[in-house]
DNA sequence: TTGTACGCGTTATCAA
DNA sequence: TTGATAACGCGTACAA
């Protein structure tokens, strides 16, 4: 592996400066056409390319990549956010370094470190369920941030979220407007910060419309698929629900997967859409969020506060939709 | 925003040599006690970071970044090779820059440039299903390549492939062997190499068992969902295939939606799984890739050609797993 | 063990 | 319009 040549080689090759060089490179207009052609045949020549970390390093110069710590890239929620920011970044002239925290704050925190030492213009970031470091633990200068799906404590940074409540709300009022009246929440641990907030809609909706409230009702156990199909086993076999809101994606497929089973069903809703909801039987209606619209907005507040917006942070709560599918009539 | 600390503030405030500070930071042993507490000291009251696009510029030294060109990051077939080859690389040290191509050549091209501009050690790629530039016309010094999924004309790099006609042979024959005489090929246009690849596997299993091979049966023009379901559903109107091989996961969700447009099925196996396979009914089966582990392989690959192994490269054909779920049976 | 001086590839200043 | 020279932040000979 030979080493690259330089644009010193190029000027040399040239038989110009240096100087000259860059400007050709970096499109520069005053320059002389016969210059330009001699610098251009060196550039082919030598097989010349330009090094965007030697540049970067100079005062005022940039790396022009963002970084993005989400929890793990194969996850499609968060695939989908990647791709989202890297359409927008890239038009830009920009690339993307993304990063899994997995959700443990510890790699969450090296990654964001290392993102910092490798100077990225930007940083996009789902916090770890599983904070490890405050913001204000995090010396400055910091980049422009832009938190995603989640907010994060003592931090100064756009954040950009989904109506966790408004999108529960919808979902457990379609329920009850079906006849529903004992609604059953069936999700993960309520220190999330999604599933807090769904929380707080399913119980506003139950409270608008007058209905059934009970601790049994609200299960906030399921981690896995198997954890959830449990739990709904459970609550059709006891008859104690005759509607369920699953308030994540892993919690409607255990749902659909405990029906199967037990070879019949209550009224359903799930929150957040998934490949497999329009293909099962019944298809399974879902609160469903615009991921892509969620990294794209992250992308274009981060590029506006890398232009110099330095106006105060906001917060982007974005509507979520109601999809009706089937799964929320009864059988 | 501030202008970061370098090394030189820190050792002015510490009181010692900028070397020392160097020193220092990349824990090499030397080091007086006292002097690494002054430093120490300096660092954390400074909020003192590398800037490791600085070092990286050094010679001997490099980036720590390995870039990934796929075909679309919220492709989950993608963004599983994406988070693997980054779990592989994160834990020695490395980064990952993605970057989507879209199929498109010119961009893939543009993504490459810009990546070897930013001076990755290495780039993993998907060659993009419309080529524009080959290698060859690449100017060394190129990093080290290794290439995913298929293989690309006038490399030299290492090749990760999934046994795409060995699977098509596995699957056709399951069909075979369940009492089907007339096995359909739906799937995509065969110059795209896993295609064509799928399309010799499932000839040479019709061959293998003496079995119908007519051109009726061979549908390439499955782009998209409803192309498949359109393909199927004609099959089956004119009973010209009593079985289909879906040679890729659209061709196998379209199908499922004919199936259910129909009222009634023929046995099934696709190629590559999907999340919903497993939740429809019946049951898909499938030919599964382990992708997770061709990312692995590729990550592991290029680590060691960062590490210097100038070996030939290699070609690594891995095995795939016919999984039967149901759906391979007559109704 | 510590420090000096220089170079990495690039861009910016300023004079020619 | 072009060019000589000085940075940028860091690591490495080599000397002290």
């Amino acid at each position: 592996m030979s080493s690259s040549p330089t644009m010193n080689d190029v000027a040399r090759v040239a038989g110009v400066a240096l100087k000259t060089v860059s400007r050709y490179v970096n499109g520069e207009t005053n320059i002389n056409p016969q210059m330009a052609e001699r610098i251009r045949d060196a550039i082919t020549s030598l097989g010349y390319r330009r090094n965007l970390a030697a540049a970067s390093i100079r005062p005022g110069r940039t790396s022009r990549v963002i970084g993005l710590v989400i929890g793990d890239l194969s996850n499609p929620y968060y695939s989908t956010i990647a791709r989202a920011v890297e359409s927008v970044v890239d038009a830009h002239g920009f690339l993307l370094t993304t990063a899994s925290s997995d959700e443990n704050g510890d790699r969450h925190d090296r990654l964001v470190d290392r993102l910092m030492e490798q100077r990225v213009d930007a940083l996009i970031i789902v916090p770890p369920k599983n904070v490890a470091r405050t913001w204000d633990q995090v010396p400055p200068p910091v980049p422009p941030l832009v938190l995603i799906d989640r907010p994060a404590p003592g931090v100064r940074a756009d954040v950009v979220l989904a109506d966790n409540a408004g999108g529960a709300f919808a979902a457990t009022q379609e329920l009850l407007a079906q006849g529903s009246e004992r609604v059953a929440f069936v999700g993960d641990a309520l220190t999330i910060y999604t599933m807090s907030e769904r929380h707080r809609g399913y119980l506003s909706a139950l409270e608008h419309a007058g209905a059934v409230h009970a601790d049994a009702l609200v299960h906030t156990r399921a981690h896995s698929l198997e954890d959830a199909a449990a739990i709904v086993t459970t609550l059709l076999e006891n008859g104690s629900a005759d509607a369920i809101f699953a308030a994540n994606n892993r919690a409607a497929i255990g749902a659909v997967l405990a029906f199967r089973t037990l070879g019949r069903r209550v009224p359903l809703i799930g929150f957040d859409d998934f490949e497999a909801a329009p293909l099962v039987t019944p298809a399974v209606s879902v609160v469903s969020q615009d991921v892509a619209l969620m990294g794209r907005t992250a992308a274009e507040l981060a590029l506006s506060r890398i232009d110099g917006d330095s106006s105060e942070p906001t917060v982007h709560t974005l509507d979520t939709r109601l999809i009706l599918r089937g799964s929320e009539l009864r059988a």
